[in-house]
DNA sequence: GACACTATCTTTAGTGC
DNA sequence: AGCACTAAAGATAGTGT
């Protein structure tokens, strides 16, 4: 973990390989007075292998073989309930990983959708012949839900909504009354706003701009007004 | 160890101590992972008390279990033989940041001593009037120090060594001579080199500098011919 | 092979939501 | 309470001795 991120893996050379055991396995017993000291425990490490038959053990022999018997003393039972063993361990960090790769995959396919909704609407791609069908569907599917936000928005501000928007299906998309019908702004805000991601259109204020992080200001000032302020695209 | 130097201590307040437990448990348990991949080794970890009833174990039960048999079923001999416990962690670790503060002080020490002889060698503290007995005995072996290194380094070079300088002791120095005796320089280099720390003047070669480690060179250059490089002490 | 050094990586103590 | 974020502290992979 330094100088260069090294590969998770089994050390093949033998020097450094135990080099390495022992430099980690003091670490690893600082780690593991530090929780005992901190939070009052006691923790019981016992590495085996590394071409030794001795195992190492921490703390002392001593209060190993105590806290262990402790361990073995317990039933069986209370072993199963809260114990958080390497599965769940496990279960959980993939999990978390898992969700996060989720949430980017999602946050940059919606953001290539809107990146093409915005340049169809400026009139390239005209008559949408270009696009594969994954993309028809994949815009179809957004305009619903920007339709959806737009008229939930509409009734939050009391304003009389339109005839229901016909759905769009994946399989027949029907665009060319498309441009039309968002063209007209229904309130001051100009429609583009709602190009934006997520479902909580309804919470975005006129202005925009008001979650942000202290990012760089200048670099998204273009798109800011347009709901791209956070998009992986390089500007125009 | 983030955001400021936290004291390694109990936490009193329950909702952070249990907070830090299951980070601390997580991050603990990754290492131990990483060391098994890493080494092949087999790691058990068995954390029991914050309260619960249960004890968390590290793998799975089944595998700790299995550990922990095996750990058990070697012969009290080897136990005692080349295992790194809790004892020998400890002391290690004590003797190293012992050794870490004897050099500190050492080298503390020698700096003060140095830049008193610098001083007086400057003319400052005439007639040594105002300095403790403490300070002459240090800089009376230290100027023991010099001369025999002095010596040392004139035999490598072949040059007729002076007569023996007459030993200073601690309770009686006679520094009068001294000046003198070292102000007729015997080689190229300047005699002031001589003015360093450790014994291992012979090896330093003529113009110096030679291990500089990347530090500050403009601050140094002031003294970083007189062997004052790496002393604590401001620029005069 | 062990140790010191250090640039870089990882962990984590606070903090705000 | 739990999670995301960030700056600081700590761990450590190479490297030179």
């Amino acid at each position: 973990m330094a100088r260069k991120k090294v590969t998770l893996q089994y050390i093949a050379k033998d020097s450094a390989r135990r080099t390495r055991f022992r430099n980690r396995l003091g670490s690893l017993m600082k780690k593991a007075t530090e929780l005992g000291t901190m939070c009052d425990v006691k923790t019981c490490l016992v590495v085996y292998g590394e071409s030794e038959a001795e195992p190492q053990v921490f703390p002392s022999h001593a209060e190993a073989v105590d806290i262990l018997n402790e361990f073995k003393s317990m039933p069986e039972l209370g072993h199963c309930k809260k114990t958080l063993d390497q599965e769940a361990f496990l279960t959980q960090r993939i999990t978390k990983l898992r969700d996060q790769v989720d949430k980017a995959r999602r946050e940059c396919q919606d953001s290539e959708i809107r990146y093409l909704l915005y340049n169809i609407m400026h009139g390239n791609h005209p008559g949408l012949v270009d696009l594969s069908s994954e993309e028809l569907a994949r815009i179809g599917w957004k305009v619903d839900e920007l339709l959806k936000s737009l008229g939930e928005r509409m009734a939050k501000n009391h304003v009389q909504a339109p005839p229901p928007a016909p759905c769009v299906s994946s399989d027949n998309i029907d665009m060319g009354s498309l441009p039309l019908y968002l063209a007209s702004p229904q309130e001051e805000e100009g429609w583009l706003d709602m190009v934006s991601s997520g479902g909580d259109v309804g919470t975005q204020v006129c202005g925009g701009n008001a979650s942000h992080n202290g990012g760089d200001m200048m670099l998204e000032t273009q798109f800011s007004d347009l709901g791209f302020s956070s998009s992986p695209f390089p500007p125009m």
